[in-house]
DNA sequence: GCCGTTTTCGGCCCGACTGTTTTCAGTCG
C-alpha cells in the first residue's frame, strides 16, 4: 500500500555521536530541523532537561516548573519566536512562565541551547535519558548506576544485569535485573509505543471478552487512548464492577494475555497480544466511575493542575472523588462532569487535556466547540484501482455512501509513481470524462469529484501540466520523493507547489511514518503562512501510521489561519473508517467544524480557491 | 522556577504496587 520510493531515513536526535566524550566542556548538540515549529524545538529542550535534572536529584518543584512551562510552550498557538521578537515582555504573560523560563527561552531562540542543559550535559551524557525509558527505571536508579558504574546506554544496562552486578547496588536484586532485562527487550522493539489504531482494536477485543463481568455498558477506555495521542504507550481499561476480584481474574485470563506485570486487589497489569502492549485493568465501584475516568486519562500534567486547583479550593481530588478537607463523603465522583462543575470548569474534551491552556478556557467557559466524527461531509483523499488501490471506483463510492457522506474525492497518484501506476495528463482527462458521465447518472447517489494525488517534483513543480489540473475538481499535492532535501530547499519546494493555483490541498504535509520516519525538514511556519494566504488547505491525513499533522503543528497553523482537509488516504474501502483517527488529531489541535473544509456543505468547498 | 480571593515568601498532587524491606523507597500512572 504504502509505495515510497524514497530510502528508509533512521538519523538520532542529536546531530553529534552519542559517544562523544561529554566531559570535555559543554558540547553544541544542535536538533534535527524536522518540520517542526519553535515552539516543539523549545518544549523539546525543555523537557530534556527536566529530565536531565530528575537524574541530577535537582529541586522536584523547579524541574516541574520546566515541564508545566513545555507543556504551555508546545500547545501555545502563537510562535515563542514571534512574540519573543514583538514584544519579550508577553512571555511572562503565559501562564507557566515567568523572568526564568523567559529568559531561557530568549537563549534558545539566539543560540539553540541554555546555560543549565549545557551544564546538565557535562554532567551526564544525553544517552542517559534513553535510560529513562527502560520500564522499571527511574532517575535515582539511573543516577546511581552512572555513579557506580559509569553506565548510560541501553547496551551498558544489559551487560550489567546479565553479569548480575545490578544486585551489589542498595534497594537493587535479582528480581529487578530480570524485570529491566525483559524491558530492554521490549523497548528494542518498538520503543515502547504502538499505533493508536492498535491500541483501539486491543481495547475492542478486551472490551468484548470482559463484557460478561462488568456492569453493563461499563467498560470504559481511559489514558492516552482516550485522548487520541498520535501513539500510545499502554492502555488504560477502567471497568464497573461490584466485585474487583473477578474482573481481574477474567483479564489476566484471557488467551491474549501473556506476562502479568503486576496484580493488587483492585488493579492488575499485563502484556496483551502478539505485539505485547501493556494494558491496566482497574475494577470500580459506579458510584466513583467519573472520578477514575478524570484520573487515568490524564494527562499527568492537566491532572496536576487540576489537583492544585482543587488543594486552591480546601478540596481534594484522587481516583475515588473530589472532597472536602477531611470529610469521607465526595463532592463528587460519579460523573466528570460534576468534577470540573465543582471546580468552577466546563468539562474539557479529552483531547484536550495537556495542560496548555485548556483550563484557563474551561474557566472563561471558552473552549471550543470540537469538530465532530458525524460533521464530516466527505473524504478528499482516496485511491482505486485505476492506481494502487485495492477498491475500484464504485466500490470506494458505494462505501463512502454507506458512511453518510456526500460527496468524495477520487485521488490517484500521478504519474512520477510509476510503481503504484500513477495516471499520466492523458488517463487524467479520460478520467475526468468518465466522472462527468457517472455524476451526470448519478446512479452512485453520491457526488463524486474528480481529483488526483499529484506529485511534487524535486524542483517544486506538479507532476502533471496545467491542463490536466485544470480539468480536474480537487488536486492534493503531496511529496513522495527526494524526502532529505535540505531544510532550505524543501521550503522552497512546497511554496512552489502552493503557488500553482490547481492545487487545492497540501497532502500529508511533513511525510512522516509514526514509529518509522520522521518528518521531513523544512520552515513549517513559512509554508503555513503561505497556505494561508493563497487559500490552500492542510491535509490532516488520518492513516494511522501517519496521523499527519501532528496536533501542535494544526494548532499552529489554526492560528495562521490555515484551513483543513480530513482524509483518509484509503487504499481499500475499509480505510475510510480510518476517519476517527483523523477527527481525533484534529480535536487535539483544538479544531472546530468551521476550521475544516470537508465539513462544510458541498457548495462552500467548490467555491474554495477557485481557480 | 512559578505563583498568589490566605501569600511577593513559602508553599507547590495523589495513591497503588513491588521489591528488598524490618518500616519504606522507588517507580508508575
Amino acid at each position: 500500500m504504502k509505495t515510497q520510493p524514497e530510502a528508509h531515513r533512521e538519523r538520532a536526535i542529536y546531530s553529534e555521536p552519542a559517544t562523544r566524550d561529554h566531559q570535555k566542556g559543554a558540547p553544541q548538540y544542535t536538533f534535527r530541523a524536522d518540520a517542526m515549529t519553535t515552539n516543539q524545538r523549545i518544549a523539546q529542550l525543555l523537557t530534556e532537561t527536566a529530565d536531565l535534572m530528575e537524574i541530577a536529584q535537582e529541586d522536584g518543584f523547579r524541574i516541574r516548573s520546566y515541564r508545566n512551562a513545555a507543556a504551555a510552550i508546545e500547545g501555545h498557538p502563537q510562535q515563542m519566536a514571534d512574540i519573543a521578537a514583538s514584544d519579550p515582555g508577553k512571555l511572562t504573560a503565559i501562564k507557566g512562565i515567568g523572568k526564568g523560563i523567559a529568559f531561557v527561552i530568549g537563549e534558545i531562540l539566539e543560540r539553540g541551547s541554555f546555560e543549565r542543559r549545557d551544564e546538565m550535559l557535562t554532567r551526564y551524557p544525553p544517552t542517559a535519558l534513553e535510560l529513562l525509558k527502560i520500564q522499571g527505571l527511574g532517575p535515582k536508579s539511573i543516577a546511581l548506576l552512572w555513579e557506580h558504574y559509569r553506565v548510560s546506554t541501553v547496551d551498558q544496562l544489559e551487560a550489567l544485569c546479565r553479569e548480575g552486578k545490578l544486585r551489589d547496588l542498595p534497594r537493587m536484586g535479582q528480581k529487578l535485573e530480570e524485570k529491566v532485562l525483559r524491558s530492554i527487550e521490549t523497548y528494542r522493539r518498538g520503543a515502547g509505543r504502538f499505533l493508536l489504531s492498535h491500541a483501539d482494536a486491543v481495547a475492542q477485543d478486551l472490551r468484548d471478552w470482559l463484557a460478561e463481568v462488568a456492569t453493563p455498558g461499563g467498560i470504559h477506555v481511559a489514558g492516552s487512548l482516550r485522548r487520541n495521542k498520535d501513539t500510545v504507550g499502554d492502555l488504560d481499561l477502567l471497568v464497573e464492577s461490584e466485585d474487583a476480584a473477578t474482573v481481574l481474574e477474567r483479564f489476566t485470563a484471557s488467551p491474549e494475555v501473556g506476562e502479568v506485570l503486576a496484580k493488587g486487589a483492585n488493579k492488575a497489569s499485563a502484556l496483551v497480544g502478539r505485539q505485547q502492549i501493556q494494558v491496566d485493568v482497574r475494577a470500580l465501584p459506579s458510584s466513583s466511575l467519573g472520578a477514575a475516568l478524570q484520573y487515568f486519562s490524564g494527562s499527568k500534567e492537566h491532572n496536576v493542575s487540576l489537583r492544585t486547583r482543587a488543594v486552591n479550593r480546601k478540596l481534594s481530588l484522587n481516583e475515588y472523588g473530589l472532597f472536602r478537607e477531611g470529610e469521607q463523603t465526595p463532592v463528587a465522583a460519579a460523573t466528570e462532569e460534576e468534577i470540573y462543575q465543582a471546580l468552577g470548569l466546563a468539562w474539557i474534551p479529552p483531547e484536550l487535556r495537556e495542560n496548555s491552556g485548556e483550563i484557563e478556557s474551561a474557566e472563561q467557559n471558552a473552549l471550543p466547540k470540537l469538530v465532530e466524527l458525524s460533521d464530516i461531509r466527505g473524504d478528499l483523499h482516496m485511491h482505486t484501482t485505476e492506481s494502487d488501490g485495492r477498491g475500484s471506483l464504485e466500490e470506494m463510492a458505494l462505501a463512502a455512501k454507506e458512511r453518510g457522506y456526500q460527496y468524495i474525492a477520487i485521488t490517484d497518484h500521478s504519474k512520477a509513481l510509476a510503481m503504484a501506476n500513477g495516471l499520466d495528463e492523458a488517463r487524467v482527462l479520460a478520467f475526468a470524462r468518465l466522472v462527468e458521465s457517472v455524476n451526470r447518472e448519478g446512479h452512485l447517489g453520491i457526488r463524486i469529484l474528480a481529483g488526483i494525488e499529484c506529485d511534487i517534483l524535486r524542483d517544486g513543480t506538479m507532476d502533471l501540466d496545467n491542463e490536466a489540473l485544470g480539468a480536474l475538481d480537487f488536486v492534493v499535492a503531496s511529496v513522495h520523493s527526494y524526502m532529505n532535501q535540505e531544510s532550505a530547499e524543501m521550503t522552497q519546494r512546497l511554496l512552489r507547489a502552493i503557488d500553482n493555483r490547481y492545487v487545492k490541498a497540501i497532502g500529508h504535509p511533513t511525510g512522516r511514518i509514526l514509529l518509522h520516519r520522521d518528518a521531513y525538514a523544512y520552515q513549517f511556519e513559512e509554508v503555513a503562512a503561505a497556505c494561508a494566504r493563497q487559500q490552500v488547505a492542510m491535509e490532516i491525513n488520518a492513516s494511522p501510521e501517519r496521523l499527519d499533522l501532528h496536533a501542535s503543528l494544526i494548532r499552529s497553523a489554526k492560528g495562521k489561519g490555515v484551513r483543513f482537509v480530513v482524509n483518509t488516504d484509503a487504499h481499500h474501502p475499509r480505510h475510510l473508517a480510518n476517519m476517527k483517527f483523523g477527527i481525533g488529531m484534529a480535536r487535539r489541535g483544538w479544531l472546530e467544524a468551521g476550521d475544516i473544509l470537508n465539513a462544510q456543505p458541498y457548495e462552500t468547498l467548490r467555491t474554495f480557491r477557485a481557480s
